[in-house]
DNA sequence: ACTGGCTCCTGAGGGC
DNA sequence: TGCCCTCAGGAGCCAG
């Protein structure tokens, strides 16, 4: 479900609801996620107080005094903040008791999430520490790009969504970036100009940023920390609009797997 | 070193 | 109503 929008709606819908608050309890209900739930977490992580909430890449970070959880929302996962005695649904894995009387509560039916544990800095955790730059960063752009695109004969769109390369970028926002910038999904990745780097990269900060400021995308339930549902699946140009015409140029909109992943693209306004 | 394919898991939707 | 198939927003892992 979540990309790098709604992970990072996410975490400022629940940062104001942890940031100082101590954790009371922990609740695990099903701790076999991607990777199990570690059981140190089980008593270090209760008596902590929440000293940061941060995100890399589309990890959420909640930092401690004595060590840092990781969280991944995979495909179907999402945070809420419910009172403590909320009714427990089927597939509500785990709950973050907090002193103010609500739980941060995960749920995730598909179970590709995960929540992790490490006493390191949280960057040097093997998860993160190849991880490519933040593409909102200034350590992202097209020269960075078209260096790490040199002699690689993937597509493009593959490319773009290799988190060693830059992170965030998931399958609805490589069609979008694409579409932005005129590049056809297929393209190999080597032989792409750099000058189309800096527009693909321009794109896709844009693309990214302006789905943050809508409070992510909406496909079918999302909701951040907050509840309130995202608002951009209503601006999105290629993504789920087969057949539908191009808002440029009238042409419908043609759908391909690319790496197993569903694409779209314009074939007019992308070369 | 790259690349493509597989994998974890549940649920929704379409065809029959 | 049920059965079977395909597909879904991620991304680590493995063989070739």
């Amino acid at each position: 479900m979540p990309e790098l929008p709604e992970v990072e709606t996410t975490r400022r819908g629940i940062e104001p609801h942890l940031l100082g608050h101590r954790v009371t309890g922990l609740v695990i209900r099903q701790r076999r996620l991607r990777w199990p739930i570690p059981r140190a977490l089980d008593h270090t992580l209760p008596g902590q107080i929440i000293r940061g909430v941060r995100r890399r890449a589309k990890y959420l970070l909640l930092d401690t005094d004595v060590g840092t959880a990781i969280l991944h929302l995979g495909m179907s996962g999402s945070l809420r903040l419910v009172p403590r005695d909320t009714p427990v649904g089927k597939h509500d894995h785990v709950d973050i008791q907090l002193d103010s009387g609500l739980s941060l509560r995960l749920t995730d039916p598909r179970r590709f999430g995960a929540l992790l544990w490490t006493t390191e800095p949280a960057e040097q955790h093997e998860l993160l520490a190849e991880l490519g730059p933040e593409p909102l960063s200034d350590a992202f752009d097209g020269a960075h790009l078209c260096n790490a695109a040199h002699g690689r004969k993937l597509a493009v769109k593959q490319f773009i969504m290799d988190s060693h390369i830059v992170v965030g970028v998931g399958n609805i926002y490589a069609s979008e970036a694409l579409f932005m910038a005129g590049i056809h999904p297929t393209r190999q990745a080597g032989r792409i100009a750099c000058a189309r780097y800096d527009a693909l990269a321009k794109c896709i900060k844009q693309v990214l940023a302006a789905s943050i400021k809508m409070g992510g995308t909406t496909l079918r339930d999302f909701v951040g920390g907050d509840g309130q549902p995202g608002y951009f699946k209503q601006t999105l140009r290629v993504y789920d609009r087969l057949g539908e015409p191009c808002h440029t140029c009238g042409a419908p909109i043609r759908g391909k797997r690319i790496g197993q992943r569903s694409s779209f693209y314009c074939v007019n306004c992308q070369r």
